[in-house]
DNA sequence: TTGGTATATCGGGAAATTCCGATATATATT
DNA sequence: AATATATATCGGAATTTCCCGATATACCAA
């Protein structure tokens, strides 16, 4: 768990409103079809359209939010759905406590 | 409080590192002239020596930190001396649980 | 006042980040 | 196979960050 890269992570505006749309995907994802659920998340596309901007910048934004390990995905058929990892920010929250 | 001014002074390994230094300044920056103490914090220069950068550079960090929330300074004499504000690691660590 | 020391600010080159459009890849459908 | 959709990757322009050297400012001492 490299501290800067999740410092880093967590130093954009879009990016952390992903995380916090993420925390209730059924109310901030209204537009994910009911039959799928979120058990997996959020696919890409629905987190696209969120944020206004494009695909290539969202597909980076949640690859590098995998990357600090602040978010999991799972591939599912054309899909991959993206989900918080809540046990890392509890992990850093004590890390900012104990080794910041 | 802006978090994204927060984690992006915590984006780097020296500035860390200084926060981390500050927690324990007698132990780690036994320059200090003895009759000065620790109470106000540690002096620019002594902060300086230990990172091996420039003055220049451990003076914006260090300002950085402050606009941030994570430090606090005292100017006594030609001296300025920072120390962590613990109170902001506190607040930052339950945002993280809370509002991340 | 003059000179010395500590810190802050300025200007800038190099590297990293932000975000884009274009393209590639993976999967599903017909 | 051909087509369509979802996501990933690539190349790059604009901006920001990193860290420097030079210089300015603040304070102290003689």
């Amino acid at each position: 768990m490299d501290q800067v890269e999740i410092f880093k992570a967590l130093s954009n505006k879009t990016r952390l409103q992903i995380l916090n749309w993420l925390k209730e995907p059924e109310i901030n994802f209204p537009g994910q079809a009911e039959h799928v659920g979120f058990e997996d998340g959020v696919c890409v596309g629905q987190i696209q359209l969120k944020t206004g901007l494009t695909q290539s910048t969202i597909s980076e934004y949640l690859s590098l939010l995998q990357r600090a390990g602040l978010v999991q995905s799972v591939r599912k058929g054309q899909w991959t759905y993206y989900r918080r990892n809540e046990a890392a920010f509890e992990t850093l929250s004590q890390l900012i406590l104990t080794k910041v």
